[in-house]
DNA sequence: AGCGTGACGACCG
DNA sequence: CCGGTCGCCACGC
C-alpha cells in the first residue's frame, strides 16, 4: 500500500476519531490495525500532534491501560477525569479497566 | 545528511 | 523478574 506511511498520522487520527464514548484503545492496537504493530511510538507521536484538537486522545491509554500521556493534557488530572466522566473505571494501579472498556479498531467496524 | 528523541511494545539475556 | 535493545515512523537540531 503506497501511502501508508505518508498518512500514518492522518490514519492514527481517523482511527482515534472512531473509538466510541466510554471506550478506551492502545497504542499498539492502533498500530497493528495500521498495519505496523510495532510502531506504537509513532502512534504516541500522532496523538503528540493531536494534542489540543477534537481528537478525543484521552481514550488512547498504553497496553496496561495506563494513562501515560496524561501530561500532556491541559493538566495531569484532566484525561482521566475525562474518562471517568465516560463512566470508564480505573483499576488501584490507575490504569483504565481494559477488561470492560477496551475497543479493537476495526473489531466492529 | 546523521543523530537523538518520543504519549509504545515485543523480545532477549 | 528486570534491565537493555530493537523496531517502527516522524520531527528537531
Amino acid at each position: 500500500m503506497p501511502q501508508q506511511r505518508q498518512d500514518f498520522f492522518e490514519r492514527v487520527w481517523d482511527v482515534v476519531a472512531q473509538i466510541p464514548h466510554g471506550k478506551v484503545t492502545t497504542y499498539g492496537h492502533i498500530a497493528e490495525f495500521l498495519g505496523t504493530k510495532s510502531a506504537a511510538r509513532t502512534v504516541g507521536w500522532a496523538m503528540n500532534a493531536a494534542a489540543g484538537t477534537d481528537l478525543p486522545c484521552h481514550r488512547v491509554v498504553n497496553r496496561f491501560g495506563a494513562l501515560s500521556g496524561s501530561r500532556h493534557f491541559e493538566g495531569p488530572f484532566v484525561m482521566r477525569e475525562r474518562l471517568e466522566n465516560e463512566g470508564i473505571e480505573f483499576t488501584d494501579d490507575d490504569c483504565v479497566d481494559l477488561s470492560l472498556h477496551l475497543w479493537i479498531p476495526g473489531h466492529d467496524a
